[in-house]
DNA sequence: TTGCAATATATAAGAATCTTATATATTATA
DNA sequence: TATAATATATAAGATTCTTATATATTGCAA
């Protein structure tokens, strides 16, 4: 399990990148994902999840549509247009950080992590 | 730049990680060296290192002490030994969500991320 | 010689983010 | 019939970091 501390600042651009790459999804829906993804190492509380995605919508970068499913209400969530771009750079961002991270955890690779 | 956003979380660990690696160093010291091995992409701010720091002495993870190089007083950190072990457990556990973020943003390559 | 950049540490107030706990409701399974 | 799984939601609180500010010395440039 990968602590809470650490994950602060990178959920927003974990969920954008999951709604860019699967189109449409469900709040439970992006839960299980991360679950599935990571094989359990990040676990996606629904008191931070929500949040998150009222405050993408609020700001434009998200739209919602209603739909039941057995009685249950699903609210999926889609990028907008002007949300593909913040998507696409808050994942820029994401990777330039990990790469920034590990430079700093393997200085003696130096330039080789460019490889990967 | 990296978004300060991002960065949350990580600081403590990377901290850790500096001083695991170069055995002794001061505040200032630590902002340069992030500089200088990220190339400008990660700016410490004095307002989050030094609280840190305090936190660690006060935890015992790392013991200080003072020298007057010019006039300016440099007080100067250091791991204890029970320090070294948190450090290495805060390390391992920064590699591994290093390594979970970049499942998520490169599924496509699957296992082959366990190669780098 | 005067002012500015660099060196060096420190803290207080506030913003932002996330955790924990709680609430509600349905369906399927044991 | 009770529990697990499905599904969303929010409030209170902790934590972490940002921004602003304070202090003090040295060295360099105008």
């Amino acid at each position: 399990m990968i602590s809470k501390e650490l994950l602060k600042g990178s959920l927003k651009s974990i969920i954008l990148k999951l709604l860019k790459e699967n189109g449409r999804m469900y709040g439970y829906e992006i839960t299980q994902k991360v679950d599935e993804i990571t094989s359990g190492k990040i676990q996606l509380t629904y008191g931070a999840l929500y949040p998150i995605l009222h405050k993408l919508e609020k700001d434009g970068t998200v739209t919602t549509d209603n739909e039941s499913v057995n009685n249950r209400t699903r609210v999926y969530y889609k990028l907008t247009k002007q949300g593909q771009s913040t998507a696409m750079e808050k994942i820029k961002e994401l990777e330039e950080f990990i790469d920034t991270i590990r430079t700093i955890l393997k200085p003696d690779f130096g330039l080789n992590n460019a490889i990967c």
